[in-house]
RNA sequence: GGUCUGGUAGUUCAGUUGGUUAGAAUACCUGCCUGUCACGCAGGGGGUCGCGGGUUCGAGUCCCGUCCAGACCGCCA
C-alpha cells in the first residue's frame, strides 16, 4: 500500500493516527535540528516534519538527501504543530514521519512548480508534465472535467445519447484544410481527419438516433492562434424533427445550467439580434455585448460637404468612448497608429472631442461645424466627455476595423470584465459568401445548411442575400457554438451543391453517401456544436484555450514536447507508396 | 504568405551615445541556525549574449540574413 491518505485531507480530527503518504517533495526547510518537507500529491499539501530527538536518526540522514520533486512515501503520526499555518488547509497538523522511502529522485526541475512559476510558455510547453503539476494547470484541467461531466449529464437527462463516429474519414474539398492519413492497405489512397462529425451526425438522424450528441475531437489544418489550436474538441449534437427554435431553447438551456452551476449566473432569456443587425450596430458576427459603444452611420450627416475623404466613402461610421475627451493629442495620435497598423488596416481616423461645455472639436472642424458635430454626437450616442472616433470608407472593411478598434478600446478601458457573462443568438446567417479567391460562392456555415424557405427564389438573382436557417451562440464576444437546421431531402441538397459549384458527378463522388442517405426518409432534422476549449476558457476566465488543454500545440502547431510533426523513416514510407519530393 | 514583439546564467530579466573582468533576483551546491512554512544568515559554482555574416581599433549593443518563440492579419465550410 502506498498511501493510507491523500496530502490534502488530513487534519486536526485525524491526530494520534498512523498514516501513510505517497508524493512529490514540494520544498524542505532544514533548520538543522529539525527539517519539514511539504509533501504534494494533486489533492494538497501535508508538512513532515524530521526532529533530532524524535525521529530515527538514520531517517533524519536520509530526509537531508530529498531534493525538489523528489517521489517519496513516508510512514509516521500526525501531531499538532506547534505553529500552525492558517494558510493551507492541513495547516493545523503534521506528520512525524518514522520510516521515509526514496520511490524515485528527481533532476532539479528547470522550473519552479509553483503558482507563480519562473518558467516562461516556452519551457513549461516544453516539461508540461511538470507543468501540469502546478495548481494554476491541474486546477484548469479539473476543470475542464467539472465541465464535461455536466454536459453529458445535462445532455443525457434531456435525453440525448452520446454515440461515437469515426475519426479516419474521407477529404472533402469544402472549408479548412483536411489532415490527411494515408493508407497502408489501400494503396495511394488517404484518410482525411474529420473537420467536424457533421455528415456522421446527420447520418445518425436517418438511423433515428433523434438526440445526439458527442464531446468529440475535431482536426483542421489551419493557423493557430491563441484560441486555436489544429486539433480541438467540439460538444456536438444533433436532433431530429426540430426547427430551430427547438434547438434555440434547448442549448440556450444548456448554456444558462452551466453558467447558474459554475459561475452562479442567473440569466433569463437570452437575447437574439439577426446577423444584418450584428454588422451593422456591431460590424462583427461575434459582438461582445457586454458594453456599449455601438456603431453610429453618418452617412446622412457627414456627407455632402466639403469633405471629400467621406464623400467618396460607402460607409462613414463612428463609435463613442467614454471618457475619451480628455485623451491628449498624444494618446489620440496613437490611437490613430493603431488603426493604420497593417492589422487593423484604416486610412486614417477622424475624432471629435465632446467637450464638457457641450462644445466640440474636431480633427475636421475647417469641414465641420458645432451643429455638424452636434449631430455626429447624437448617432453614436456621444455624451459630455466622450471621444468620437470615425473611420471611413468600403462598408465591410470599414466595419471591421472599427469593430477592432471599439474592441481594443473596451479591453483598454476594461470594459471587458472575466466574471462578467452576455450571452447573445446571432441568427439569419447568410447561406452563401463570396470568395474573392476562387471567385465564387461558397457555403458560410456548411453545404448541408437550408435556407430560409422565403429566400429560395433570390438563389439565382442574389445569392448573396439568400438568408440561412443558421445561428450561432456568443458569448463576451466569442463565438462558441453554431448550427442550422440543415437540408433532408435529395433535391434542395443537389440544389445547393450545384450553387456551390459542384457538378452532379462531383457531387455525388463526395457526398453521394448522404444524398443517398436522404433518399430513404431522412427526417427533418438540425444540430450545433460548441466549440468545448473555448467554452471551458471564458467559463474558467481566461483567454487562451492552451491552459485547458493537458497538451497543446504550439503557434506552429509543433508538439515541442515529443517534437511532433517528425519524419518518419525510409521503412514506413515505403510501405506506404510514398516518396517525398522536397 | 504577411505585420509586430522578443531571444543575455537552470529560470525570469536588466545591460546607457558601441568601450575595462556582462549584472540582479530566483533556483542550485556547501556550512550554520531550537518551530519553519516566500524560513533566515554566510559562502560558492554557473554565460557559445539564438545562429551566420558584415561595419568598426573595439559589437550583447549598429547593419544584413537566418532560426526559434509569442500576438495579430490572411486563413479557420
Amino acid at each position: 500500500m502506498y498511501r493510507s491518505h491523500s496530502c490534502g485531507e488530513l487534519r486536526a480530527s485525524d491526530i494520534n493516527k498512523e498514516i501513510t503518504l505517497s508524493g512529490w517533495v514540494q520544498k524542505t526547510r532544514d533548520k538543522g535540528f529539525m527539517i519539514w518537507v511539504d509533501l504534494r500529491d494533486r489533492y494538497g499539501i501535508t508538512q513532515l516534519i524530521f526532529d533530532e530527538q524524535r525521529t530515527p536518526k538514520d531517517v533524519v540522514e536520509k530526509a537531508k538527501t530529498l531534493g525538489r520533486e523528489f517521489v517519496i512515501q513516508v510512514t509516521g503520526t500526525v501531531i499538532e504543530r506547534e505553529s500552525k499555518n492558517k494558510n493551507i488547509p492541513t495547516g493545523e497538523i503534521e506528520i512525524l514521519v518514522s520510516k521515509l522511502t526514496i520511490l524515485n529522485e528527481a533532476l532539479v526541475p528547470p522550473f519552479t512548480i509553483e503558482d507563480e512559476t519562473d518558467g516562461g510558455e516556452d519551457i513549461r510547453m516544453k516539461y508540461r508534465y511538470l507543468d501540469i503539476r502546478r495548481n494554476p494547470v491541474k486546477n484548469s484541467l479539473m476543470f475542464r472535467h467539472q465541465v464535461a461531466m455536466k454536459v453529458r449529464n445535462y445532455l443525457s437527462q434531456e435525453d440525448f445519447i452520446e454515440i461515437e463516429t469515426p475519426y479516419l474519414i474521407k477529404s472533402t474539398p469544402e472549408g479548412a484544410r483536411d489532415f490527411v492519413v494515408p493508407s497502408r492497405m489501400n494503396e495511394g489512397q488517404f484518410y482525411a481527419l474529420p473537420q467536424s462529425p457533421q455528415t456522421f451526425k446527420q447520418l445518425l438522424m436517418v438511423g433515428g438516433m433523434d438526440k445526439y450528441f458527442q464531446i468529440v475531437k475535431c482536426f483542421r489544418d489551419e493557423d493557430l492562434r491563441a484560441d486555436r489550436q489544429p486539433e480541438f474538441t467540439q460538444i456536438d449534437c444533433e436532433m431530429a424533427f426540430v426547427e430551430q427554435e427547438d434547438i434555440l431553447t434547448i442549448f440556450e438551456g444548456l448554456t444558462r445550467h452551466l453558467l447558474r452551476d459554475i459561475k452562479n449566473v442567473e440569466i433569463a432569456d437570452f437575447p437574439r439580434m439577426t446577423y444584418a443587425e450584428a454588422m451593422k450596430t456591431y460590424g462583427n458576427d461575434k459582438p461582445d455585448i457586454r458594453f456599449g459603444m455601438k456603431f453610429g452611420e453618418l452617412n446622412n450627416v457627414a456627407q455632402h460637404k466639403e469633405f471629400n475623404v467621406f464623400n467618396q466613402a460607402e460607409l462613414v461610421v463612428g463609435i463613442a468612448v467614454p471618457g475619451g475627451a480628455s485623451y491628449t493629442r498624444k494618446e489620440i495620435d496613437k490611437l490613430i497608429d493603431w488603426v493604420k497598423r497593417p492589422q487593423v488596416g484604416a486610412l486614417g481616423m477622424v475624432y471629435v472631442k465632446c467637450n464638457e461645455d457641450g462644445t466640440f472639436k474636431s480633427s475636421v472642424d475647417k469641414f465641420y461645424d458645432q451643429e455638424d458635430l452636434a449631430n455626429w454626437a447624437k448617432a453614436t450616442g456621444a455624451k459630455a466627455g466622450d471621444l468620437i472616433c470615425v473611420l471611413s470608407g468600403q462598408t465591410n472593411k470599414v466595419r471591421a476595423q472599427l469593430s477592432a478598434l471599439r474592441m481594443e478600446l473596451a479591453e483598454r478601458l476594461g470594459l471587458r470584465n472575466p466574471e462578467e457573462f452576455a450571452p447573445l443568438w446571432v441568427v439569419d446567417f447568410p447561406l452563401l459568401e463570396w470568395d474573392e479567391e476562387t471567385e465564387r460562392y461558397h457555403a458560410m456555415h456548411h453545404p448541408f445548411t437550408s435556407p430560409k424557405p422565403e429566400d429560395i427564389a433570390l438563389l439565382d438573382s442574389k445569392p448573396g442575400d439568400v438568408r440561412a436557417n443558421a445561428y450561432d451562440l456568443v458569448l463576451n464576444g466569442n463565438e462558441i457554438g453554431g448550427g442550422s437546421i440543415r437540408i433532408h431531402d435529395k433535391e434542395t441538397q443537389a440544389l445547393m451543391f450545384d450553387h456551390l459549384g459542384f457538378t452532379p458527378e462531383e457531387a455525388k463522388a463526395q457526398f453521394g453517401f448522404l444524398m443517398d442517405a436522404f433518399q430513404y426518409g431522412a427526417p427533418p432534422h438540425g444540430g450545433i456544436a460548441f466549440g468545448f476549449d473555448r467554452l471551458v476558457a471564458i467559463l474558467g476566465g481566461q483567454e487562451t484555450i492552451r491552459d485547458y488543454i493537458a497538451f497543446p500545440k504550439n503557434n506552429s502547431g509543433r508538439d515541442v514536447m515529443i517534437d511532433a510533426p517528425a519524419n518518419i523513416d525510409q521503412e514506413q514510407l515505403k510501405e506506404l507508396n510514398i516518396k517525398l519530393d522536397l
